[in-house]
DNA sequence: TTGATTATGGAACAGTCAGTCCATAATTTA
DNA sequence: TAAATTATGGACTGACTGTTCCATAATCAA
């Protein structure tokens, strides 16, 4: 056993609590106070578990990214093929209730917020939007290899419409789009990829 | 004339690097000692002159949205038709420099920013977004009276696909991508809309 | 039980936040 | 010049910011 006090808190469920945190609030605007309260453990455990702020929002960061790209791989193995996981994956974000979509996704949020900075933040919000593009350009190239999109397209261009699409979706979300009119936007995405 | 002091400031350059504030760190990361710097006034001239940092913020985000309006309509009545207007405003908005590119647009920044919020700001952001789709969507509407947008299309789906179009390639442009990555991404956009 | 080790609660800190207030400056009209 | 009116500079407020520090609590090995 490890010696010395045990932990009063289970650090996965308080990581979990950071991430709802900075999603509702962005990184500026959420104080630590939110943190504490929406955590539920004292400064001084705060502090040692996870250092300060921006490395909470870091860990907050990564462990958002590796939970949505983990979702996003279950959703592809569940699919009959690649283009069918897009085309579920852009109307399941048209789906999404009014509440929900009011979040959107802490990825393009924090890409969105902290723009061109050259802080760690920054850095590591763009590189996650980036891991997410990678993981589109892997189903783009097995669409293509599946006949569903064509050959002559540039994968790595179709990526990017599709990462600009659903970053767009939660946008129009966001905005208080039905979710009618939300698929019905979708319809065009599709009819840009395929 | 009118009676008293006075004013030492512009109130139309005040508010423009009052609107350039706000978009390079957003409405709650922007403080007024900021706003004070940049727009070169004291803080009882701030006051006086614009009430206090959410009546600014609404003022900054009316002056950039009427601003964005105008330049816009502009282009539309330069342009030899709807269509190619559709064409050069994603062309050049993914022409634009890194410098400028890391801003974004004012009114998406603040629609994601504040998200679902039920303040005013958040209103205003949200009404400002609407007011861009209101725009393409009759810019659809002439494109489709010209004949290069099917008459199937409901233009109000098509302004709001146009809409994201737009919000996505700035996210992407934020993110780093470069003007031809981006010039190849309007592509999809242009295929999917026409 | 004692000593070592780690976690926690809470006080404290300097800095910043948005906003207020008042004395004073600068202009008008009379 | 004097009175009225508006603008400005700057001190000030109370609340909040992220962070540090220390005494204490709770566990382990000896």
């Amino acid at each position: 056993m490890t010696i010395g006090r045990p932990l009063q808190h289970q650090p996965e469920e308080a990581l979990k609590a950071a991430v709802n945190t900075f999603w509702r609030s962005g990184y500026y605007h959420t104080s630590m106070r939110d943190l504490l309260d929406a955590m539920a453990l004292s400064r001084s455990s705060l502090y040692q578990a996870f250092g300060n702020k921006e490395a909470l929002f870091l860990l907050a960061l990564q462990n958002y990214r590796e939970e949505l790209l983990a979702t996003l791989s279950e959703q592809l193995d569940a699919a009959d093929n690649a283009w069918s996981f897009i085309e579920q994956l852009l109307y399941s974000a048209a789906d999404t209730d009014s509440q929900q979509a009011a979040l959107g996704c802490l990825l393009f949020n924090s890409a969105t917020e902290l723009g061109g900075e050259d802080s760690l933040p920054a850095q590591t919000a763009r590189d996650s939007v980036a891991s997410i593009n990678a993981f589109f350009c892997e189903v783009i190239k097995r669409a293509q290899q599946e006949g569903s999109i064509a050959d002559t397209r540039d994968p790595e261009s179709a990526a990017r419409f599709l990462t600009l699409s659903m970053s767009g979706l939660r946008l129009l979300m966001k905005n208080g789009v039905s979710k009618h009119q939300a698929q019905q936007t979708v319809d065009f995405i599709l009819r840009g990829l395929g």
